[in-house]
DNA sequence: TATTACTGTATCGCTCAGAGATACACAATG
DNA sequence: CATTGTGTATCTCTGAGCGATACAGTAATA
């Protein structure tokens, strides 16, 4: 367990197969662009350095291609090889187009005064999330005092179906493109209290629904407890979403809330005029 | 003044030069790979949506094959339209990649809680970079209570010749090599204290060498000090460094060197270790 | 209102970039 | 010792994709 809930719901139907239709039927769909960018996305699946036949196979290309690919993104710097030459890993290329489309979100630039705001008053975790298809993926993270790397990462994804947060963004869709989300979601049950069932989980969303924020316990980790709310833009569709993270060692869920919920909807409300 | 350092000492050689010289005479480098980079990396320019016709002449490439390599990175998710339908923005899978990067270095995960410790110490601004080439790379940023958002942004990247965290690299590098790194940077004034004099960047390398840190005060922000120190490998070459930020309106220099110098000292020596 | 200059999008031949097979030196396994 | 991994290198043949060209829509000019 190594406590990143990312890798777990990959967003790529095989990879290949993917690839295979895109090329047959788009004329403007480039083959070799996308190879390049399975190769980057193969250490997704990883959790060490990559050798270039673990890549290969990973990004479902044959070594040769691979081979070329990895060594023209190693020459422009965004691979390189581990420390200790076991194998490639991401290379330092990459932080500047985090920091690019950081830069260019014109929702995360006035976000994080506010979040801090938040924060303060509530002095426990804040997050911001953007919404990917079935996932959420944190841009923006303030974590309280003590933590550990992964609570700091911009990056992490996590499911829409059994999370506050994306149970809030659900409110806000139409309830077929939400059961669609749903559906197509692979719901595994991270902990025991995991809602898996669509009924339920609807259910939530309807919640989140009439109170503009909604409350997950123990979704994704035992003993945590979370609130959410989605951030609408002019259109009123939900693209980005806020949550609060604590411990139930700390906070009874209704004391939790009470405390929360207020602050909460009101940076979300902030956030979404802005 | 946008606030960012970044864009202003770019390490392309116009991009497209350099590429002509590795396709001659690498036989596996493949033209298409680079292209696709040179795509995403053209919105280190931009601080705005970019156009087509925008991106196609920063990366250097026709308008034809930008419009094929933007239509398969959109279609991926690496680029996306701007919410108002302005232009291209960096896209959501960006994110992947920086979570990639920075789960599978191995630096970055011990850092973080000796990070925080040091921040609880000093109670001032915290970043870890990472060196790259003539650059430093922000890659994990703990900001003290009120930030904006370029504060917490990791991927910015300063220049090596001016700030403390640079010198402090600089030290532990042969004379001829750091000489290098000196001669071969953009080397701008930010300030009117910032130093461009190469023998006067090697006097503040110098004093590095000897107290294990060093100050810089207004080299690249006015009114701001800070304070670095190189963490070592194994084989005691200089990979990353720490630096702790704060305002001269808060500290005199003594004050702040004194206050800050043996946390910091101890944070590096024990990175240096792990 | 025309005009000019942008957008994004689409089509189509020709050709050279690159796919992929194959090989090799080396290291770490059993 | 054989086996299976690693990274690296070389070659031929072909179809992926280069880049010219065109077009509809929009915005800001005159």
């Amino acid at each position: 367990m190594t406590g990143f809930v990312n890798r777990s719901h990959h967003h790529s139907e095989s990879g290949a197969r993917k690839l295979d239709d895109a090329i047959e039927n788009d004329p403007l769909f480039l083959r070799a662009t996308a190879r390049t960018m399975m190769v980057l996305s193969a250490f997704h699946e990883a959790d060490r350095p990559m050798s270039l036949t673990e890549i290969a196979r990973t990004a479902g290309l044959d070594r040769s291609s691979t081979q070329r690919i990895v060594h023209t993104l190693r020459q422009l710097g965004y691979l390189q090889r581990d420390p200790h030459d076991r194998g490639y890993i991401p290379g330092i290329r990459i932080y500047d187009h985090i920091f690019d489309a950081m830069r260019l979100n014109d929702l995360l630039q006035p976000a994080v005064p506010l979040l801090l705001d938040l924060r303060r008053n509530v002095n426990e975790r804040v997050d911001l999330s953007l919404i990917d298809d079935l996932r959420l993926v944190y841009a923006a993270r303030l974590p309280p005092k003590r933590e550990v790397l992964h609570a700091m990462l911009v990056g992490l994804s996590v499911p829409i179906y059994c999370t506050s947060a994306g149970w809030a963004m659900l409110s806000h869709l139409p309830e077929d493109q939400a059961r669609d989300i749903i559906r197509r979601s692979d719901r595994r049950s991270y902990t025991s209290r995991t809602l898996v069932d669509e009924d339920a989980i609807m259910e939530k969303a309807s919640m989140a629904a009439q109170q503009g924020y909604v409350v997950a316990e123990e979704q994704l980790l035992p003993g945590e407890i979370a609130i959410g709310a989605a951030i609408l833009n002019a259109e009123r569709r939900p693209i980005a979403a806020v949550t609060v993270t604590a411990l139930l060692s700390d906070w009874t869920a209704e004391d939790f809330t009470h405390a929360v919920a207020p602050s909460l909807v009101q940076t979300v409300s902030a956030l979404g005029r802005a």
